[in-house]
DNA sequence: CTGGTGACCTCGGTAACCGAGGGAGAAACC
DNA sequence: GGTTTCTCCCTCGGTTACCGAGGTCACCAG
């Protein structure tokens, strides 16, 4: 019904491939991440991110690993591999390419 | 299979509204002018397109009308209504707000 | 009168996201 | 020691959006 839309579809892999090339890190708090570093601006859900995660490591971009996280809990740790950064570069330049190209329209003055 | 995806997901509400604020004009110039002022980058398909317009309709925020084209041919000519300018300034100031974080992000760098 | 093209439209599929729901184990509380 | 809280994982069904393919009609040039 309503579209509060915490974020711009289609931009969830790129984040998730980005916030993960600073550094691996596990679904929980990968979440916690994008809203941290986005000031709370970027929200996402756990439906929306575990699906997004599975995609990820199915295409090869990402590999996970079980550990003992920060609180001591079982977590799957997810890092980038060599295809991620070549994904993560592409996925960069193309959001980089149509987001200055709407943002340009957008600006564009009534004559 | 493949996302060429010419465009950004959730923006094609917004890139119509505000080539129509600039002015109006039939369907097929509309995708027209999005392709030429973006410089090719953006490009909308009129499976696309047209259900969009009607959406548009009915939310109330743009008005048809027939005319001839420049071309005359017979042309569903939109333009923005009272309601579609204030649609605009929300979806306007939502894209810069999540663009903007999304870039401030996708900018990080690697520690 | 035929072909190109401007202009409109619909339908079915697919991708993506999200809300709701559920479960298990560590820690903290009483 | 039992219960609640919090971290952390997951799935399923629905909704929204977009897009490719398909189709129609009318004007105009040759």
């Amino acid at each position: 019904m309503s579209r509060p839309s915490d974020l711009v579809q289609g931009t969830l892999d790129l984040l998730i491939l980005k916030i993960l090339a600073l550094q691996p890190l596990n679904g929980w708090a990968i979440s916690q991440r994008i809203r941290q570093i986005s000031g709370g601006i970027l929200q996402v859900s756990d439906g929306s991110l575990y699906p997004a995660l599975h995609k990820l490591e199915q295409e090869g971009w990402i590999t996970a690993k079980w550990k003992a996280s920060e609180n001591n809990r079982r977590a799957k740790f997810y890092s980038l591999t060599r295809l991620g950064r070549k994904q993560l570069e592409k996925e960069a330049a193309d959001w980089n390419r149509l987001s200055s190209a709407i943002t340009h329209v957008v600006r564009l003055e009534e004559a």
